[in-house]
DNA sequence: GTTAGTAGGTACCTAGAGGAAAGTGACTAT
DNA sequence: ATAGTCACTTTCCTCTAGGTACCTACTAAC
């Protein structure tokens, strides 16, 4: 039994690039609406404010998950697009919907259980 | 274009409950070894505190993740096991293992392009 | 002249998660 | 008498993600 580190956990690096705060809300809105500018997303997604919106959005840009388009115009316009590494994670999204639909009722019987 | 709460994303709620921090390792630990005590879980993890450990037991003992069984000995013994919930997790798991084995180094790619 | 719209940037602040370290209780082994 | 085991619990502390609020440059419209 050899101390591990957690990084022994295989799957820890992916959940930290696409599950970590925010960037599901912002993929999925992308995939559903398409591209879409900044004002647009931070609507949607109604509770995200500018600063964080920009600071994921570049972090996810980074990762290869979105793409931004600036467009040098006045006032400037920005659109941000899912790309092709964003939109291979579709099926662990479908998957995990589909978890939650069959799944999520007996977590809440669980709670309501324990807490009795 | 309404303002949405972030819970139109249909995930909101699994990303919570599956993805918050140190619960995939846990899970995957479980998992990996089967029921274990305390001690070991700590000690495969490696880097998690005790305290931190308890909380995220708990916590998934409540969302039926894991079952805890609790031996009056001396000194106790308290055994951990996933649950069959938490173990239908599993194919998710796997998905994004395959995922992970495809994608990251695109991943890697896209990060080093940028920082360029 | 001033208001609105756009895509952010910047400075400051706070709450809360998580880490470190020590304690606990009941017993055993040396 | 002392040390060790186990499964925590408690206290204290730090760090940082995220929020609030305000600022930028530029133009059109009123």
């Amino acid at each position: 039994m050899e101390p591990v580190p957690e990084l022994a956990c295989p799957i820890a690096p992916v959940v930290d690039l696409v599950f970590s705060r925010w960037t599901t809300p912002i993929l999925w809105t992308l995939h559903e609406y398409g591209r879409q500018r900044f004002v647009e997303l931070e609507r949607r997604i109604g509770t995200i404010t500018p600063k964080v919106l920009t600071q994921r959005l570049r972090q996810m840009e980074r990762d290869g998950l979105v793409t931004r388009t600036y467009h040098p115009e006045v006032p400037p316009r920005v659109e941000y697009e899912i790309s092709e590494l964003g939109r291979s994670l579709a099926p662990i999204f479908h998957q995990l919907a589909e978890w939650s639909k069959h799944n999520l009722a007996d977590v809440e019987k669980a709670r309501q259980r324990y807490d009795r």
